[in-house]
DNA sequence: GATGAATGAGATTTCATTCAT
DNA sequence: AATGAATGAAATCTCATTCAT
């Protein structure tokens, strides 16, 4: 049952029921939230009676969570892997700012659900997502790095948070208001500007907080 | 933090029955979305009659709109102030984050609309204020303050959209990620956290561009 | 709106829209029990969208509650009235079943609402009945009057307790068995039967308790 | 009050799946009735997969007849054997006293089966029932002897039929109503209670048709 | 302007029953 | 004999909207 990870990590080959559920429930709740969606149409979507989905979830929130459960795991396994073996700190913005993007434009989904989570102020999903960023060891990485290199005063005394903060609001912040950017500076080639921003952004916050 | 209402372009004290229909809305539609939001809960919360809403305004989306439009017309009046006859960049950087820091703030709805309409690819909402913020002239002040900025050398090559974007995302992206900040790097105090960035954020992203 | 009582103390004139549907209702709750009972049968007959019942009652259950709430204000009116100006123990026993007939006779829905509670060990229904019941005065005078009774010996020295009971279950319990009573000894004229019963349960209890 | 299982007709270590179904399935209708059951919990409550109800019994209606045959075979059995050489009337009394409270209390569940079936005006169960309690004998007995005892003046000239209703009122009327009498009277010691009543049930009965 | 009552359409959920294995 | 999965039909309940007053 187990199956080799596609690079989206979304399994989306396996039919067995439950799964085709899921798959559906993703893209109706994406689509319109959670009160904005149909259990019936994503039962006709997965092509089961509506009642099957009372079967294996219990209700539809219990489906919602599942949902969550299947964005989470998939962002754990994505963060995981690309945990800390990185040489130097520049390296290892760089595989922040490529992790998030691919989190962001790979897994249909996660945006949209991770923008609503983000109105509800007692959101477990942002609980669960905030555990699995801390665990992935990323920022305290980030932290150590920071730190040493202003003991070799290869960096400025910037207040680390604010500095962490800010990087993590230009990689990840950046994808969450990415229409209101498009609307404001027009962007013609979106994936070229967003292949672009690997390496502007590592760029402009080393040189932003580096010893001159 | 707390600011005087007067000052967010939010009549507050208008008591009369339409007034009080719009604000009971914005908190409803703040705290449950469009889909989520129930007619009924707004009315009780209005001390009014249900069928009131609907003399007043057509239908439930037409309210929204009447939400949506007092939530803009408050963040018109509070960017078009500001324009731009800032002395240098850094003036203007240091505005923008100060409006931006205001904007989601003190309105209390403006963020949880901002984050719903986000998801929502043919967003009215973000076409408006993508507008406002355009019309305000801050984004081609700062694009014309980096260009001549880079002109005589003070400036290095950068891709001066990515800059403006990441800067942005500095600015109101963190806003609307900072429950996950606040979940990833506990902030004790965040309004102090909130003041401190508006000298932060300019800092690391001038000396990010600056040549050296 | 208050209305002169008939002699069943139901009112079935009334036909605002709430006590149609709490008519309907208990019909329907007779015929099928609660969960065998339908909501919509329930708003067919009372001539009104589901949804009005919602609107009036929030739930099916709160819709039984009212029904339950009928029955029981009608017993009460019932009872209260009989109370115990009677002029000797043979004119109360008298008055007791009297009342038990015409509260299981007269008005259609109380035995098999009853009957149903009698199934459920906690039913609320019964503790109000009861509670009915004792205020009524009723049981109360029958042992004083069936103490004094002993003390002047013309009754003799039962347990008076065990007496009341019996004479409860002569009087009330009957009406609950009587579709069996009716299949064991054919009853060819039940209402004469009924009327009989007036005399003969007082009659009987009395001379089983009298002293000889 | 406690006695031996075998006693009761009811086979209770007999594992079989059919019997384990019979068993929750009594509990499960005794519990909520028939419309009220869940053949979902019955199921989970014998420990096998609700089609395997489906197997052996077509359906629930099929699975309640079950339940009922078994709940009368029970009390054929309680019954059958006390037929009535007992030597007098007030033997006979007694003999159905006690037969009635074992029927009503040992096997738990005939209670309140009887008290819904008692609402259904057109119950198989109360029919055959009353046929399993007619050709006990015991009802004729009585009447008998009640007949025999008036033509020699030991009894007076009642109405033979009130006065075997009204005893079987006593006897078996009793224990449809006792949640409503424990309620009124408070009865600490029910079990002292119901025993007492053997003896008093026949006493007040006796006394109450006898010449004096 | 304002209300209580009403509604149609449709939402979520339940349940007896059956099917494939 | 036994199961997990599936279903059709219907149940309870909700909600935006309208009507009569």
């Amino acid at each position: 049952m187990k199956r080799i990870e596609t690079d989206t990590g979304l399994n989306t080959s396996d039919d067995s029921t439950r799964e085709r559920i899921v798959k559906s429930a993703r893209e109706e709740f994406v689509a319109h939230g959670f009160t904005g969606s149909r259990v019936e149409r994503i039962a006709k979507q997965a092509g089961v009676n509506k009642a099957m989905i009372y079967y294996h979830f219990k209700s539809k929130e219990n489906l919602y969570h599942a949902v969550v459960e299947e964005t989470l795991s998939h962002s754990f396994e994505r963060l995981h892997r690309r945990v800390s073996d990185t040489a130097n700190l520049e390296d290892a913005l760089r595989e922040i700012v490529t992790t998030h993007t691919e989190l962001m434009t790979g897994f249909e989904g996660f945006r949209p659900i991770m923008l609503r989570e983000l109105a509800n102020p007692s959101s477990e999903f942002l609980d669960r997502l905030a555990a699995i960023i801390v665990n992935s060891g990323l920022p305290a990485t980030i932290r150590r790095r920071i730190e040493s290199g202003i003991k070799v005063r290869a960096i400025r005394q910037v207040d680390i948070r604010q500095a962490v903060t800010a990087f993590m609001a230009m990689s990840i912040g950046y994808f969450l208001m990415a229409p209101l950017s498009e609307r404001i500076f027009q962007v013609s080639d979106p994936d070229k500007f967003t292949e672009d921003r690997k390496k502007a952004v590592p760029d402009i916050f080393l040189n932003g907080i580096r010893t001159r």
